[in-house]
DNA sequence: TCCGGCGATTGATCTGCATCAACAACATCT
DNA sequence: AGATGTTGTTGATGCAGATCAATCGCCGGA
């Protein structure tokens, strides 16, 4: 795996027509805030397989995912690797109050960010209770996120694991409006094994039975959900 | 089991001189503004086993742990139960920003919780920025569990599992001035079992086999860790 | 056009944990 | 003391998914 990291800066056009706000922090800011906030913030963007930051080092700035897919994810020491979530636009990037980054981030395909100096956003957010009552807000979503996939870690079978990823994958996605008839699937077997907790053969092989079965159809860049209502039937665990 | 709710009210005498003031939110509040919250809250209590609240029911209060372990879990239709964690005095339950639980919560043992009104609550936190930091700060807390949980489902085997969760469970009792010789147990192994994404067979196992190896010793409340080093060593991966 | 590498798929075999089953250790009630 | 329920332990067997291994399709470079 390469890792080129070229995180080159460019000054934030403007964060008035950003496609990410409305999703993101941002959404709790007025017209003059958002100006001051763009005052402290850089876009920075990152090519394919690029790492953002590494888990354990310490966490120096906050980033807001403006376009592109992240995959978060721990390492043991023997190198298994736990994908612990995929970000998306509008993703906030960095925990308050805790000095290290928990996991490493890098980019699939290619991303954009904007990123704000740790410092300096916290001095931002001190005094703006709307912003820290979003944050309060993603903080939530997020460990409700976190939360669901410790049911499909520990307690469902590979089929469900897949059903599931898949809904939620495409429930996601249309919640940022990127809805569609094919599901874009960005990252690879390998990551997908990684978080689901299976082996790249285990996710190759439960791919095809859907196909099998009719559920789903596979291209190179994505699936077809054919009988969504079969899938999330896996996915609420029935049948 | 028996799901005897009897959350019986009780005036609170003193967030003074409460044992988890200092691990909950209170500690970001200052003598008056805590005299303010306790005019909202009140004590309730739950007996061994009782339901606290239920997953998908609305959520009209939040609570802070005083005293005892709860379970909180999550169930999928056909009965598989996850327990996403074990919340204990200080940890504060409930989400802004969601409306319904997201999982179940229930006494493991006798317990004790502040009960905060959602409605008020907000109005009392929504122009503290103070309250809002330490919010974030907890929920930021609680999301790097989350994640330290995924990895440990997703990607270790049952000795490492139960090595792990005996160490952080250790490590949370510490940090809540319950450390000691003895390192209680208060849930049963089917609570562990739902917790590791094991079974409770295998959970027995895995402590005797422990137990074989010198590693700890088991007693009806609890287990002592007589090779807290080599218990360390499988819970970091290595081995 | 051929070659090499990467990702995905498929097959054969192995194994860690689940499942099924029996029993032991206690506590509570009659 | 005996009956009954609850929790934990241990053994025998089965299976879902891991592991090992081969092959295929595709793309980019010589």
């Amino acid at each position: 795996m390469k890792i080129s990291v070229l995180g080159e800066g460019m000054h934030c056009r403007s964060c008035h027509d950003c496609t990410a706000r409305g999703f993101a922090i941002c959404a709790a800011l007025d017209k003059a805030e958002l100006r001051e906030l763009a005052q402290l913030s850089r876009h920075v963007r990152f090519e394919s397989g690029a790492t953002v930051f590494a888990q354990a080092n310490i966490a120096t700035s906050f980033f807001s995912v403006h376009a592109g897919t992240l995959r978060l994810y721990k390492l043991l020491p023997d190198s298994r690797r736990q994908i612990v979530g995929f970000a998306l636009p509008g993703d906030f990037l960095g925990l308050p109050g805790l000095p290290h980054h928990e996991f490493s981030a890098d980019a699939v395909g290619r991303v954009t960010l904007c990123q704000f100096p740790k410092e300096s956003f916290a001095t931002f957010a001190e005094k703006r209770p709307q912003l820290l009552r979003r944050m309060v807000e993603l903080a939530g979503h997020e460990l409700a996120r976190a939360q669901e996939h410790m049911v499909l870690l520990g307690r469902r079978s590979a089929e469900e694991k897949i059903a599931t990823f898949l809904i939620s994958w495409r429930d996601r996605l249309s919640g940022i409006g990127r809805g569609g008839e094919i599901l874009p699937l960005p990252m690879k077997r390998l990551d997908i094994a990684d978080h689901l907790g299976l082996t790249i053969e285990t996710v190759s092989r439960t791919f095809s039975k859907l196909e099998r079965d009719g559920v789903i159809q596979t291209f190179a860049s994505g699936v077809v959900l054919l009988d969504a209502p079969r899938a999330e039937a896996l996915s609420a665990g029935v049948s």
